[in-house]
DNA sequence: GCCCAGGGCTATG
DNA sequence: CATAGCCATGGG
């Protein structure tokens, strides 16, 4: 079985933190199909195995060449994301594919997360190309030209979002031709909100996740929820104000922080923090909040 | 029945 | 700008 050595990296944390949605899990292998190609790792202690891929892609698609430790020390400077980083150590974002991106924070708006990944099957088990690695079956999301109509896209569960996802479909020629990798992060988060469906989250979600620019930093409701608790908690700051904040504060490797305290907030209780902070367990000052 | 879910669009003050 | 209602659907 092949194997790369791994250092600060932590498999479950990876797939399971909302940013990958198209994976199963079976006898402690995680099976990940992505844009047509199905693989599998594993996890113990500092070795990776993996099935179905080669190590170059493995350390790619994990981003085993960013330096964690050091975007971790660059991004420590409060309690708060101190302790989201020792909370969910070895997390690492992904690299998703463009389309599949879209198509699933498309269907992400307004829907949890097993959901999401239950509709996701759908699609792929309905409209995709059947793929198989040693006995284990999965199914690939389609490719923009192979999303079916808006009705059956409904049929699937997709419910309001048939829509968003058909006319996505049918604009992917123009978005691909863009190169929003080249463009840059603010002129491809630009062109990603003129898709119908994709607003400031989603953009973000996929300038974080699919294009590479590390200082995205999507605000959903539990990021939300989570600045006001701790870095602005005497005032109700709108999404746009957080985004400046984000990007000010954390800076070039803002989307890192963004999953740490995502994943943090939602393994706890938000009441228990809140608890913890008024009985000054827990310390944040309000920084520049107005 | 009601509320919420990794939101966004549209119509109104 | 700000807010409310709406969009489908499933689970707590």
């Amino acid at each position: 079985m092949p194997q790369i050595t791994v250092r600060d990296f932590n498999l479950p944390s990876t797939v399971e933190c909302g940013q990958l949605f198209t994976y199963a899990r079976s006898n402690e292998w995680y099976y990940i199909t992505r844009n047509q190609r199905l693989f599998a790792v594993r996890q113990a202690g500092g070795k990776l195995e993996y099935r179905g891929a080669d190590g170059g892609f493995i350390r790619w698609f994990f981003r085993l060449d960013d330096d964690l430790p050091g975007i971790r020390r660059l991004l420590e400077k409060d309690p708060i994301i101190t302790r989201a980083f020792a909370s969910s150590m070895g997390l690492r974002l992904v690299r998703l594919d463009l389309w599949e991106a879209i198509l699933s924070f498309l269907c992400s708006q307004a829907c949890n997360i097993p959901r999401i990944r239950r509709v996701l099957r759908n699609i792929a088990e309905a409209w995709g190309k059947r793929l198989e690695l040693d006995g284990f079956v999965s199914h690939s999301l389609p490719r923009p030209e192979g999303i079916p109509s808006e009705a059956k896209l409904r049929a699937a569960g997709v419910g309001f979002r048939a829509g968003y996802i058909c006319r996505a479909a049918e604009a992917m020629d123009d978005v691909l031709l863009e190169r929003l990798q080249e463009l840059g992060y603010p002129s491809a988060r630009e062109k990603l909100l003129s898709l119908p469906g994709v607003g400031p989250k989603i953009a973000d979600c996929i300038c974080l996740f699919a294009l590479g620019f590390l200082q995205a930093f999507p605000v959903d409701t539990w990021i939300r929820r989570m600045m006001h608790d701790f870095y602005f908690p005497r005032s109700n700051p709108k999404d746009g104000e957080i985004t400046r904040f984000a990007g000010e504060y954390f800076g070039e490797y803002a989307g890192y922080a963004q999953q740490y305290l995502y994943a943090f907030y939602r393994g706890c209780p938000p009441e228990r923090w809140k608890a913890a902070a008024r009985d000054g367990r827990i310390h944040f000052d309000s920084r520049q909040s107005p």
